[in-house]
DNA sequence: CGGGACTTTGATGTAACTCAAAAATTGTGG
DNA sequence: CCACAATTTTTGAGTTACATCAAAGTCCCG
């Protein structure tokens, strides 16, 4: 079957950070307006610069937010995954996709119209709270990106992004991060080349910081590699 | 006197974007609860990491939103203008200031308490609907923002900001940007070193696409400089 | 008029990009 | 399940945009 491990039932809005909070009454109206759907590997929910008629919730799997740059570069601002929302920013500001979104592990999503998230927000202050915390939360996640981009090295940026990447996507039981990313998707968060990222972490793997299977990363010190990223927090 | 063409008499919350849909009757309980003041250029109103009581709206002047990096190395984020609010973030997220805010331009402000804020954004749909549009709005520029610092040039960086400088602060009568930044403030806009401004500005004004008297800048090739940014929107 | 803060210029170093070509891996259709 | 194509990864060499450092010049502002 295509869907390994993947089912429509595993669809419950209360696993959704953002309205975790919300009363019954107020999930109830959200559950009978809301569609779920299982998304395979490269689907493309929606691209920049189009109208957007809804917005996302993860429940299983994870969608990659990008921008295309000058040169078709992929700038990757954000991989989405479980319990997160995404694609309510254009809809909120009345404005076209600044982004696109690309499932890159198969997913398990909620749908829900523009009009249902423009209803709720005007008239729910609950639900609109809820919307703006995480708006808040990504805010402050853009800042530090700007902070990083401005005035990291490449080097430093990469060795944050991979304690990052453990962090919000943790290891499987072989201790090898669960997110299995590309030379190039690497290079497309931290803004650099390919060969940057392939030299760094070989880089890294001789210093024995981590090891590298393939797209699996095993990351051996951590210590160390916070400390190369000039990452306090 | 010191507040040349100040006065806490211009400083009406209908003149903050964020607020102009409220309705009267949300408008009072807001004016009931603020306090307005007058702050010289150079104050701090918070500092990055300390916690914060309180959001503000600028009714005239400019304030700058920076965080401080490795070697105290100030990345700004934003010059906060009339009409917009800054400081909601930290407290919607219940977290410690994530910059510090300086005024740089001598300013009449609004303070509203956190307690208010939090208060108005539980009950009130309108109201928090109306800061949860700010945030989208913000959350598009900052992502603008590391595409373009991960993926363009110094040059096309700063022509960039340029061009966005006179459409955020526009020009005066002699047609001069009206806001007036040192270079180091350039440079710590678009992340680079304050020689290399100095070498940029030289070059643009050396194509006469601009023209510099000390912090004065005039535009004189808008489109040259848009095509130089590769700023399409 | 003097001193601190900005600005400018030049010289030099290097982190990181680009291009190119080979090697390895992954995916796919027969 | 294999063979072939397509993509991704790797390595090397050459280039460059930009940072850094140092020193001189300029602008204010009291």
């Amino acid at each position: 079957m295509k869907f390994k491990n993947l089912s429509l039932a595993d669809c419950s809005i209360k696993d959704i950070d953002a309205f975790k909070k919300l009363s019954s009454n107020d999930l109830t109206v959200f559950e009978q307006n809301r569609t779920c759907s299982l998304q395979s590997k490269g689907m493309i929910l929606y691209r920049e610069g189009n109208r957007i008629n809804g917005f996302y919730c993860v429940h299983k799997g994870i969608v990659k937010l990008f921008k295309t740059g000058v040169n078709g570069k992929e700038q990757i601002l954000k991989f989405v995954k479980k319990g997160e929302i995404f694609g309510y920013r254009s809809i909120i500001a009345r404005e076209v996709a600044c982004t696109t979104a690309k499932i890159v592990k198969d997913a398990v999503l909620s749908y829900i119209p523009a009009t249902t998230l423009l209803e709720l927000t005007k008239t729910n202050a609950a639900f609109s709270n809820a919307v703006l915390h995480v708006a808040c939360l990504e805010l402050e996640e853009a800042n530090k990106a700007i902070m990083n981009l401005a005035q990291k090295t490449v080097k430093e940026r990469l060795a944050e992004v991979l304690i990052l990447l453990k962090k919000d996507f943790e290891v499987d039981n072989t201790d090898h991060l669960q997110i299995t990313l590309t030379r190039e998707e690497l290079a497309n968060m931290i803004g650099t080349a390919t060969e940057s990222v392939i030299r760094l972490l070989a880089e890294f793997k001789a210093k024995e910081l981590i090891e590298v299977e393939g797209r699996k990363i095993r990351i051996l010190k951590e210590d160390a590699l916070i400390k190369m990223s000039k990452l306090y927090e």
